[in-house]
DNA sequence: CGGATGCTTTGACGCAGATCAATCCGAAAG
DNA sequence: CTTTCGGATTGATCTGCGTCAAAGCATCCG
């Protein structure tokens, strides 16, 4: 694997693209400046490990741009991923030496990092930093329960609309906040990484994809690219509660 | 269902039984003693419902004793557990004003609560129960991450042997610290509850018993008593790591 | 004592999704 | 242009688990 791991500028936290979604969010400009004394930027190329688990990990990160992926693997191969990074995302625990995942950039990927040891000390003195992180692991926690409802439960067919539903929506969200109009999407995954997040094997993916297609749900345009014609009608093949129960 | 929602008195948290484990863990007895000025017990009798999800909820709480489960439910009535609350696990959210799951007694249980905005409150002026909070966060972050492997790619054997060790590991670790001596416990779940939990139907869960048991690995004393002769064996049909790669 | 009632076990059968294997397709390289 | 190569698709077949159904076995209650 060819390591190219090179160290980028310092762009200011103020014109930062994730500044107030991150871990960072809650700073004052105060906390924010020791924040940017000891944080360092750090690119993967996609298809990149970031870290093997089990290795020692002495930083905590945030996804500035780009997608990464949390995996498990078993002994004989059997891999579960079992969280998504997004910018903003958060890699890395508090208090711990080492990764209990891998992490692999499935795009480019930038991250911001700081060092563990300087973070967990101004981890103690801002509470504003303690209160964001609990704040985004306690949503974390939502997205992987729901995500345990969807791999003991669901069918392939209401997985995979349930992970394009996802995607659409949070690219809907950005775009056209609030219009039924159609969305379209790039997949940042391979099937055979929709296939690790769901539960299912690469060729069931393939499978219920072009179902979804035969049946009128989605269009392909070429391999990556989806359109959503009705995000209702993608919404009802998820299986899910009609009415997307909001919970703040 | 008949409600049985009785309160109790007010044990001093000195001597409670979690006190060193739950969300005050770090508090010093000054801290201590404002949690105890607004903290109220409630009990359930076993297969009472504490909340159902998407109702108001206004107080988060500990499980003093008694086990509860977190559940999920679909429309068409498919069900997946997504947390199995201990004595000392957290419930509720800071910061959200609806139950997102399905709360129920399995065993009798007792609930030392909070009211939601007083707890707030002292959450901002109390930097150690914040702090244990994200802690116990993170941990139950770790353990539903390591719940979707199982229930995305083990094989259903697996996945009881999974859940019997997690039982039994728990009670040994209390009595014969360290000891590989044989282990005897009692399942606080019925079938259909551990089907729930494991992504399975309850006659499956019956039928991989059956197995485990004429294969050697178990010995059934009743419905509900397990006995374990060498945990190591158990731990084989797990499918996990065999070095039980310690994360700290 | 007998018959509910709730939980568990066991059997017969079917099917969703896994497995094995053959193409296909598009982009990059020669 | 052809070759190669990393996905993606599609087909044929197998199997683990779900589904449906019938007992079995305690505990409780009249």
């Amino acid at each position: 694997m060819s390591v190219h791991d090179l160290k980028i500028g310092h762009p200011n936290c103020g014109d930062c693209p994730i500044r107030h979604r991150a871990v960072c969010a809650r700073c004052e400009s105060d906390e924010l400046a020791k924040l940017d004394s000891i944080k360092y930027y750090r690119s993967f190329q996609a298809g990149q490990t970031v870290i093997w688990s089990g290795d020692r990990m002495d930083f905590v990160a945030s996804v500035v741009t780009g997608i990464a992926t949390l995996t498990q693997t078993m002994e004989d191969g059997r891999r579960q991923m079992v969280g998504l990074l997004l910018p903003s995302d958060f890699v890395g625990r508090p208090g711990r030496s080492q990764a209990a995942y891998d992490v692999t950039a499935t795009t480019d990927l930038v991250m911001c990092c700081f060092r563990k040891k300087p973070f967990e000390d101004l981890m103690g003195s801002t509470p504003h930093i303690a209160q964001r992180l609990l704040e985004m692991t306690l949503d974390e926690l939502d997205a992987a329960r729901e995500w345990m409802l969807l791999l003991g439960r669901k069918t392939a067919r209401e997985k995979i609309a349930s992970l394009l539903a996802i995607i659409a929506r949070r690219t809907a969200s950005l775009k056209t906040a609030g219009k039924t109009s159609d969305v379209k999407f790039d997949l940042p995954l391979t099937r055979e990484e929709m296939a690790d997040y769901l539960g299912l094997t690469l060729e069931t993916v393939s499978r219920q994809m072009s179902a979804l297609k035969r049946d009128g749900v989605i269009e392909l345009e070429g391999k990556r690219q989806i359109i959503v014609q009705s995000l209702d009608r993608l919404l009802e093949e998820t299986g899910d509660d009609s009415d997307g129960g909001f919970l703040v």
